[in-house]
DNA sequence: CTCTCCCT
């Protein structure tokens, strides 16, 4: 029984194309038949000589279908020809050929026998979803391929998009096949000034049900936004059922999303993600899309992820409306303007994920060079190889450890690998439950906050374990969910060979001190004058909700937060018994010597602190030696800012010269004396002088001009006395002094020279400095020391303005000397004696 | 006002 499906006229090519060529690949959107039929179509490939296939399926609940689909059409039970092998579960017999499995699944066949005896060709089913494991996957298999396993060949099946990349990154041919749907329109359905996303949605799904028959399917980025649209199109009181779709719905609650509405009833499927490809969804011919999803990012510095609402990739908004073309002609409604320019694809989970797992796989496998699509970030990965040096997996060479080894085989998140593997005997049973209760989603439902001690989670399980012979309850928790973190924990005991499973409600500690082994980076401590915050290990700091669990807790370990600059907010965490850290994680303790500058006493203090990472656990005060104190007081003039300096008038000037000095004359390479600057380089000027000083007041002003001072060489010490001088000598006879700027923002500006214009006679330029490149201020004074005239131009001002000032002044001052030819009389800078 | 989807 072989259905006629739009691939099948390209089966002949590819069996072809794969007998020439040792790699493919193979462009065919959803429907195209490409899962169930090319895989058969190989089996008697007579280069696969009997060996087998083995097809990679993103999904769990995909690849048991495609094996049972497959098997169904040879007449046979799954098991037989077809089997499939995802985790904990393994439905392959003697005779199989083709094995579907999960993406994570390859890595481990590949690190148990990296020549892959037997098999002949490796499918990657829906590729361009571009998963880490997949990506793996792919990069390990080409590098078997390019060195043990020539013969090997590899199909790379992916929706249409990037075809031509791909092909280029395997040196591959390229074959393409249609699909079967049918034509979508697309409307681009614009905002309104002031309306929510929710608003626009839910006015465009009431614009497509009157404008085309059957169910409307919507999309939005998370259950917030689908609670709030649900709400409102219930609001309208339409003959319309409502239904919510997204991932923290129970499977049953799934299925009845799923399944078909009562006739007569119009129905709208709110959505997240999960019904862009997971699910199947009948009698929609509409679609209204967001255009928005939720995606991870890691945070290297913090070393958590976090969700952020971005903008779909095209090939997104095209799968999401071809959801409308599954049984007749659709619209899609896009809420987003046409000029919008979209991603083509989704970014590779390579380039965002956290890549501890990786990193495990690479050390396991024994090069990171190898033949990437898009290679794993540098930052990312040397975080992430931080983090299994640190949980023992290797050792400094960044070589895989004995420990590292066994938490490979153990197939665990390498957090969780090494808790479970580092863990007593006895405690082997709570671990598997906390292996799979970390992996799932809370089972928990009810008020948020009160939900975020990870031991709620463990007692809810073994409540529902305990009584689940008597049918009893589990108080707030999701019966399902339970069930499947059962299902999952019952796989972990018989992978760690344990035949009991734990009951009861742990002692206070026994959940927490077990976590600290996953999340060492992550202990945290309350401080002392505020309960509610915590300070991590890693430097961040973090609060509880105001009706946690955990209130008094001295001591977490946090599993999850949501991460924010100032005061990420706790999810999930447990308390634990510090003494676990001393017990087993004793390296990771330092005693170190600690200056400080104590801003409210004006102090240095040097202290003798323990450490854990960045929590203080001890702090004793010891006496400050010799130079100590200087990082301290340099951080305490920084704090306090430069004026704090003891800065005299002489300092003052000093400064103030070399910084006119350093604009007339760059040459000269003067150094920067601004503010900002002086700040920076007190380390290089200022620290000899600070030397055995423990308080600020103990530098002394003579110190600081002689630090400035010093910050200049002999001949830059030459150039200053003479062509930024502190005083003039004028015609009079006497030095007047020179005020040089003190303004950070002009430096260059000319000094002022205040002088009693007798006291110039006889001079017929304004004098000079700056090697003669700068005419200083002329502050010219009457006789009583009053302003007359501001200028850089004395010739000017014995042309113009002395002979009216001449006029208005004589008469006031008699006894001084107004001559008519200033340029020869004598200079002056007194008065005639009385009665001559 | 807590969180898309998956996997060894």
């Amino acid at each position: 029984m072989t259905p006629f499906l739009p691939i099948t006229p390209l089966l002949p090519d590819i069996l072809a194309s794969l007998a020439e060529r040792p790699r493919l690949v193979l462009e065919a959107p959803p429907g195209a038949g490409k899962t169930t039929q090319v895989p058969l179509a190989l089996l008697d490939a007579t280069w696969l000589a009997g060996g087998r296939i083995v097809m990679l399926e993103p999904r769990r609940i995909a690849a048991r279908a495609a094996a049972a689909y497959m098997a169904a059409q040879l007449g046979e039970q799954v098991g037989e020809t077809v089997g499939y092998r995802i985790r904990f579960e393994s439905r392959v017999g003697p005779r199989t050929r083709i094995e579907v499995v999960t993406e994570g699944i390859l890595g481990r066949m590949i690190q148990q026998d990296p020549s892959l005896e037997g098999i002949g060709a490796i499918l990657f089913d829906e590729f361009h979803e571009r998963h880490l494991a997949g990506d793996l996957g792919a990069a390990l298999a080409l590098d078997v391929q390019s060195g043990l396993r020539p013969d090997l060949r590899l199909l790379v099946m992916s929706a249409t998009l990037d075809g031509e990349r791909i092909a280029r990154w395997l040196d591959a041919p390229r074959l393409s096949s249609p699909g079967r749907s049918f034509p979508v329109s697309i409307t681009h359905s614009p905002v309104r000034p002031q309306e929510t996303i929710e608003q626009h949605l839910v006015r465009t799904v009431r614009q497509a049900l009157r404008e085309h028959p059957g169910d409307v399917l919507a999309f939005l980025p998370g259950r917030r936004e689908i609670e709030r649209a649900r709400s409102m199109l219930e609001k309208q009181g339409d003959d319309l059922e409502v239904v919510a779709l997204h991932g923290e719905l129970s499977l049953a609650e799934q299925q009845l999303a799923l399944s078909p509405a009562d006739a007569g009833v119009r129905r709208v499927v709110l959505a997240t993600n999960v019904a862009e490809s997971s699910v199947t969804l009948p009698g929609i011919r509409a679609v209204v899309d967001a255009g928005l999803a939720r995606e991870p990012r890691f945070d290297p510095p913090s070393g958590f992820t976090r969700l952020e609402t971005v903008n779909i990739s095209q090939a997104s908004a095209d799968q999401r409306a071809g959801r409308a073309g599954r049984v007749a002609e659709g619209a899609a409604y896009r809420l987003w303007p046409q000029s919008r320019r979209l991603e083509p694809s989704r970014t590779a989970e390579i380039e965002q994920a956290e890549l501890s797992g990786l990193a495990l796989e690479l050390a396991g496998w024994g090069s990171d060079n190898l033949p990437w699509l898009d290679a794993p970030p540098a930052g990312a990965m040397g975080q992430a190889r931080d983090l299994l040096r640190r949980l023992g997996a290797l050792d400094e060479a960044s070589a895989i450890t004995r420990l590292g080894r066994d938490m490979l085989a153990l197939g665990a998140t390498p957090r969780l690998a090494a808790a479970a593997l580092r863990a007593a005997p006895e405690r082997r049973a709570l671990v598997a439950d906390l292996l799979a209760l970390t992996e799932a989603r809370s089972p928990l439902r009810g008020e948020q906050g009160r939900t975020d001690d990870f031991r709620q989670r463990v007692a809810a399980l073994h409540l529902w374990r305990d009584a689940g012979a008597r049918g009893a309850r589990a108080g707030s928790a999701d019966i399902g969910a339970l069930a499947a973190i059962e299902k999952a924990s019952a796989g972990w005991r018989r992978r760690l060979e344990i035949r009991s499973s734990a009951s009861g409600v742990p002692d206070s500690h026994a959940v927490g001190d077990l976590l600290v082994h996953a999340f060492p980076d992550r202990v945290a401590r309350r401080d002392e004058g505020q309960p509610m915050r915590y300070q991590l290990a890693n430097g961040r700091g973090a609060r509880l909700h105001e009706a946690s669990a955990l209130l008094g807790e001295p001591w977490l370990v946090i599993l999850d937060l949501r991460l924010d600059a100032r005061d990420s907010l706790v999810f999930a965490a447990a308390p634990f018994d510090p003494e676990v850290l001393e017990r087993d994680h004793a390296d990771r303790f330092v005693t170190e010597r600690v200056m400080r500058w104590d801003d409210e006493r004006q102090i240095a203090e040097a202290f003798e602190e323990r450490r854990f990472d960045a929590l203080v656990m001890s702090r004793k005060a010891i006496p400050l030696r010799g130079d100590d104190a200087v990082p301290a007081l340099l951080a305490g003039i920084r704090a306090r800012g430069i004026g704090s300096l003891p800065w005299s008038d002489n300092a003052r000037r000093l400064r103030a010269r070399i910084g006119a000095l350093r604009v007339w004359r760059p040459e000269l390479h003067l150094p920067d004396v601004a503010d900002a600057t002086l700040l920076q380089s007190l380390e290089s000027w200022l620290s000899s002088y600070l030397s055995g000083k423990r308080r600020l007041e103990a530098l002394q002003a003579a110190e600081l001009s002689e630090a400035l001072s010093s910050m200049l060489d002999y001949e830059q010490r030459r150039a200053l006395d003479v062509h930024a001088p502190e005083e003039l000598k004028v015609p009079s006879g006497m030095t007047r002094r020179l005020e040089y700027g003190t303004r950070d923002d002009d430096p260059g500006a000319p000094p002022v020279l205040a002088v009693k214009l007798q006291e110039l006679f006889g001079l017929a330029d304004t004098p000079r400095v700056g090697d003669g490149r700068m005419p200083v201020m002329l502050h010219l004074l009457s006789p009583a020391g009053r302003p007359i005239q501001v200028t850089q131009d004395l010739a000017g001002f014995w042309n113009r303005t002395y002979p009216e000032v001449k006029k208005e002044l004589k008469g006031r001052y008699p006894r001084h000397p107004w001559p008519d030819d200033p340029w020869t009389a004598a200079a002056t800078h007194r008065a005639k004696p009385r009665g001559t």
